[in-house]
DNA sequence: TTGTAAGCGTTATCAT
DNA sequence: ATGATAACGCTTACAA
């Protein structure tokens, strides 16, 4: 197609009259470079507009330098979140971000590992679906290392974060039972990700172990409009429920809206209601919702300092799995505090 | 670092009983390969786990597949908007995106477009930030493609990607003046690009152009807080504004909910509101804000048509331009309708 | 410290 | 249709 014409590093070294060697020994770090070639090689790099081919370079030194962010639903508050700092932790530590959208076909998180592998990229990080056992045995038996974000496989190999979510579950029964809440219900989405249903079971277990009940609802996509479906469900139903945990903040706030504007209920004098997330619309004066910060910063941090730490043990690949707090936001959509 | 051990076109082509340039025709869509042989490469490809590896065919073929995504402000609403059809359309087409996050340090874009040459992307489309002259030159004459989306920029070569911001501005004001609003303002960040700025001087023009003035307040990054800033700023004044055109839909969303909540100020009744971008926070109850939709579906499909369409004329690059038109979604932060 | 030469995994050219 | 061979741009022993 494009008919590009990339300076190459003999160029640079005839402009500066000295070998290949000498210019890829400038552009490597911790080379043996005398100051002076290296100056001559620097003059000539620049002014040909020379650039290391990073292609070529991951060629030979079988190491791309890319990391490849696997993600569905990119455009929710949450999950943009996590990509924002997940980029910036890589670059912070001079690896580059591919990214591959899985929102299209299905199946399409083993399409998007493949694509790692065609690129050879140095790791795989999935924010979204799970990858099937063959195509995640393949990408560590090649040598590339895997993620899960809140995807609490069984899988050995890969590293796993996780939330601790069922524990999170009972910190906010016990808020909503402080707040004198005894009509508790539970507003999810029909994704049945691990961490959705460890919400759930144990915000359940938890009450049961009080000796109370709760209404669980289940409902489409994890968004903003299935939060009013949810609503709808709940709020119409003989006895009302005056305490719901939503399973994320976007969930949440669709439940809050349409709790108010639709059935004039009044949060959180009537009605007590968190989320899970701490999105940025959390904390918007319209909803004040009091929810469980994900720690992604942390995440991110753990996610890559294991990336750049030295070869994973080969025998079967050391199973490493993190499991992390999450703070729980205080705001006013629950009485009390 | 990690030993990575990829299967080769040597051993599946060994192990297929082949040659080399076999097993790279039946990877290599509209070769000539006997169904036979094909066959046997594809099994053994598949026995053996074989992936092309695109660094060195990149390498070969002179073009990576990649496209490089320059961004900051990764995780607002519209941002992320903007790269979820991006890596759609980008997918859709074959290639696979690059992501630079440009929010840290500063003259970064220029840093982005160096990793995009780097890895040899085959182009760089760029939605924040304004590339130094020398390094776009770099990039156009090393046959890498440039987009810019929303920045308006003089530079010739890049394809640019722009809205009709003044237009839009002159429609909101017709739809102000018919809700009976005289009393006008702009709420901008300081962020000063071009686009923004379209919006503020479009405004403000065609205001003038009625015989009305606009009060213009601008304040810090394009976001919900600065929004909030915003209105404590113009609704304190002595002449308080009946209508507020915000620079963006974050904006107008902190402004409406310190208009509500902090000032008690009904909207639409006492105070009309329009906002730009249509995210999705717009559509929400708690808003529901009148906004131009930006027409994402056909950026990204302009952009990434505008890739794949032959070599640009290598005569300069011919200069490309598309300016296209903002929808208006009517929702009840304005009167009438 | 420097240059020479081999090799990384492809694809493209050219015979066959 | 197939196989040998030469690139592609780089890094890295090895030799000087």
């Amino acid at each position: 197609m494009s008919q590009k014409v990339f300076v190459s590093a003999q160029e640079v070294a005839d402009r500066a009259g000295v070998s290949r060697s000498a210019v890829s020994r400038t552009f490597t770090p911790g080379a043996s470079v005398s100051p002076e070639t290296r100056r001559k090689v620097l003059e000539a790099a620049d002014a040909l507009g020379y650039h290391v081919n990073h292609l070529a370079r991951g060629l030979m030194r079988n190491e791309s330098g890319i990391v490849c962010l696997i993600v569905s639903d990119l455009a929710t508050p949450h999950r943009s979140g996590m990509i924002k700092v997940l980029t910036q932790e890589l670059q912070h530590s001079g690896k580059i971000a591919m990214l591959v959208n899985t929102d299209l076909s299905d199946g399409s998180v083993d399409l998007a590992l493949r694509q790692a592998i065609h690129y050879r990229a140095d790791a795989s990080i999935i924010l979204s679906g799970m990858p099937d056992k063959s195509i995640a045995q393949l990408c560590l038996k090649s040598g590339q290392r895997l993620v899960l974000i809140n995807r609490d496989d069984e899988q050995d190999g890969p590293l796993r974060i996780n939330l601790d979510d069922e524990e999170a579950a009972g910190r906010i029964l016990i808020a909503f039972l402080r707040a004198g809440c005894r009509k508790l219900a539970f507003a999810n989405s029909e994704a049945g990700t691990p961490s959705l249903m460890a919400r759930e079971n144990g915000f359940v277990a938890a009450a049961r172990a009080h000796g109370l009940d709760v209404v669980v609802e289940r409902y489409g996509w994890t968004g903003y409009e299935s939060g009013r479906v949810l609503a709808q469900r709940l709020l119409t139903r003989n006895q009302r429920p005056d305490a719901v945990f939503c399973a994320t903040d976007l969930l949440a706030c669709g439940f809050m809206d349409a709790a108010r504007h639709q059935f004039s209920i009044s949060v959180p004098d009537q009605l007590c209601v968190a989320g899970f997330d701490d999105i940025e619309q959390a904390s918007w004066a319209s909803y004040q919702l009091t929810t469980f910060a994900q720690p992604l910063a942390t995440i991110a941090r753990e996610a890559v300092s294991w990336l750049e730490s030295g070869p994973v043990a080969n025998s079967e690949g050391r199973t490493s799995a993190i499991r992390l707090h999450a703070d729980l936001v205080w705001r006013s959509s629950i009485r009390g505090g």
